[in-house]
RNA sequence: GGGGGCGUAGCUCAGUUGGUUAGAGCGCCAGCCUGUCACGCUGGAGGUCGCGGGUUCGAGUCCCGUCGCCCUCGCCA
């Protein structure tokens, strides 16, 4: 071993004891000739070691040739720095480490940019250099959480009887859903692998072949566009359970969330989480992922504009739409009329709205150019719809029902930022239940899966499958934090008859449904257990829990938006022979160099 | 595919209505300094203003195109 102890153990009880030392130069300062000090780091912490020609003059010489991120092991002693020499800024800063040894094990070339202190260089530098990157103290830190949050997981579920099972990387390619990232066969001319989208169909195969319990932390892909919350490859906490209920996949999230919090961040959360139907969150908060570290509801003012004089409201009613709106509390003086009118307009716009109505309560009526074309009646009836108050403001979008909620959704999300509505470090964990188990497809005509085709409808509503297959809900459950999906799942079909029913009403043909999911359908004629299960996004949770809204920053090694990986070039060119092997001909010729 | 933002020294940024030799802080290099710890002091080096084209007597600045990064809509069973 290199070393007897690491850089941040060190203590005034260590004083006078011997100890060697291993890390990288954080800082170096030299006090003349004869005196220098360097802060030795590693993942640990920090030590102060010193150099003085009292000791040793060899030493002292080659000590002031050290720079930053060289890589050098010593040995010396431990040593109190003495009164008012302290460094109370530094876990070991009562002590240093006086040198007698020193050894230089690598150099380091000056770095693109400073480890700690200064602000944060642009993202595709850090990314290119993500070796360094690595070694700032936030990203060591989130990397850490991320292991104490996944040995959480596991140690929640190996006691609860659950197995972790791996299961393929290299599957079948279905092509519902997400795009599928593929791999060429060599052996199997013109025929592609796909990698996972999620382990879906071989837990629930695990389920039929009785392991009863199973989990994985399973890396997932999907060829998607990315956002600030979605990477192309991420990792989900992944599981499956058999002879079990909604109720039970629930309730045994609800420990995991409470365990696992509790143990990583010491958070208390209270159980059971609640439960909303997405009935009940799409009325009232436009979005099936409502953050509720703050309220701010939508009301619907739809009844009294429609018997207004307003005809921009009217219209929109006269062709099935809603007037649906937020208040803002005490909001009438904090918005200028240029933000609402440009800003926030705009705003709405990106997602479909063509307009923003608002008003301000003064007085105990509306105050607004729109005032004009409601009666004093009605504007009585909006402010108690709206539970408003003087000095309140009113926000309204006149759209489509769909609209209304993106809308207002991202509005209501925006406004409580800008407002300081919730503390950012606190959480907000809730179940949306009861998800429509189809989504109508007006493209292609046909109705597509909400979730996936293998979820298992409601059973109070399996009379509508066929006479009204939108109004039937699924035995589904998504677990809501912050305003971030945080995991989704549902109980499964476990009856090749009604899954053949399901894959009938998404237009997929049973030759068809033969063929891509055969090996699923046929695995539930053989005996298949009631079962149910869900993923949770692990990236996600760590994020949050790290208290970022930028997945990369829990990643080691993110890609960008545009899904290349800067540190190793990845995605790159390959030689013509690989493609030879594998039976691919370009079908354009890369640009000339 | 659409919308928005950014790109000037190694890093973070400033740069006026288009006008002399493009600046600052940090970092880097050299020297000085025996108790520093954001050390201090003195001096120095360092620029394809992302790239290409255009307008102009003159472009970091204006126009067109293009590349990269970020946010976002669509997309993400």
């Amino acid at each position: 071993m290199l070393r007897t102890h690491n850089c941040g153990e060190l203590r005034r009880e260590n004083d006078g004891q011997p100890v060697s030392l291993a890390g990288w130069v954080h800082s170096y300062r030299e006090q003349g000739r004869e005196l220098v000090f360097v802060d030795l780091r590693d993942r640990y912490g920090k030590t102060q070691v010193v150099f003085n020609t009292d000791e040793d003059s060899r030493i002292d010489e080659l000590a002031r040739k050290l720079r930053r991120e060289d890589v050098i092991h010593v040995e010396g002693t431990v040593r109190y720095r003495g009164d008012g020499l302290t460094n109370p800024k530094l876990d070991t800063g009562e002590i240093e480490v006086r040198v007698t040894q020193l050894k230089l094990l690598s150099r380091s070339k000056t770095p693109p940019f400073e480890i700690e202190g200064g602000d944060l260089p642009n993202e595709e530098l850090r990314l290119s250099h993500r070796f360094l990157d690595l070694r700032r103290p936030e990203l060591q830190k989130n990397i850490r959480l991320r292991h104490d949050l996944t040995q959480a997981v596991r140690a929640y579920f190996n006691e609860r009887d659950f197995l972790e099972i791996e299961t393929p990387m290299l599957g079948r390619s279905t092509p519902e859903g997400a795009r599928d990232y593929l791999v060429p066969s060599r052996v199997h001319p013109g025929s592609f692998y796909a990698l996972p989208q999620s382990p879906q169909i071989y837990k629930q195969i695990l389920m039929v072949s009785g392991f009863d319990r199973y989990y994985q932390i399973a890396r997932c892909f999907r060829d998607e566009d990315l956002r600030a919350d979605r990477q192309p490859e991420f990792t989900q906490i992944d599981l499956e359970m058999s002879f079990v209920d909604r109720d039970d996949v629930l309730e045994m999230i609800d420990g995991l969330v409470s365990s696992v919090m509790k143990q990583v961040r010491d958070i208390d959360v209270p159980l059971p989480l609640p439960r909303y139907t997405h009935a009940e969150v799409m009325e009232k908060y436009g979005t099936d992922k409502p953050d509720l570290r703050f309220g701010m509801p939508i009301h619907d003012i739809s009844e009294i504009a429609a018997e207004s004089d307003f005809s921009v409201f009217k219209t929109v009613i006269g062709n099935g739409g809603r007037i649906r709106g937020l208040t803002v509390k005490n909001g009438a003086e904090a918005y200028s009329r240029r933000l609402l009118d440009v800003d926030l307009k705009k705003f709405v716009g990106e997602y479909g709205a063509r307009g923003l109505a608002y008003m301000k309560v003064v007085g105990g009526a509306l105050e607004s150019t729109i005032a004009k074309f409601f009666s004093a009646e009605q504007q009585q009836a909006i402010i108690a719809t709206m539970e408003a108050e003087d000095g309140d403001l009113l926000l309204f979008v006149a759209d489509s029902w769909k609209v209304t909620c993106a809308a207002l959704a991202a509005l209501r999300n925006r406004i409580a930022k800008e407002q300081n509505l919730y503390d950012p470090a606190s959480f907000s964990c809730l179940w949306v239940v009861d998800f429509p188990l189809f989504t109508w497809n007006p493209d292609e005509d046909r109705f597509d899966a909400e979730h996936h085709p293998f979820c298992q409808p409601n059973a109070e509503d399996v009379e509508y499958l066929n006479t009204d297959p939108g109004k039937v809900r699924a035995d589904s459950y998504d677990l809501v934090v912050n305003g971030y999906e945080a995991a989704s799942g549902s109980v499964r079909i476990h009856d090749s008859e009604i899954q053949k029913a399901i894959f009938d009403l998404l237009r997929i043909d049973s030759e068809e449904a033969e063929r891509r999911f055969g090996f699923l359908l046929d695995a539930l004629r053989f005996g298949a257990p009631p079962h149910a299960g869900i993923a949770l996004g692990l990236d996600r949770w760590v994020m949050m829990l790290a208290g970022n809204d930028n997945i990369r920053e829990v990643i080691a090694f993110p890609k960008t938006q545009r899904a290349a990986d800067l540190l190793s070039g990845a995605p790159s060119e390959v030689d013509e022979q690989q493609l030879l092997d594998l039976h691919i001909e370009l079908s354009e010729p890369p640009a000339a160099e």
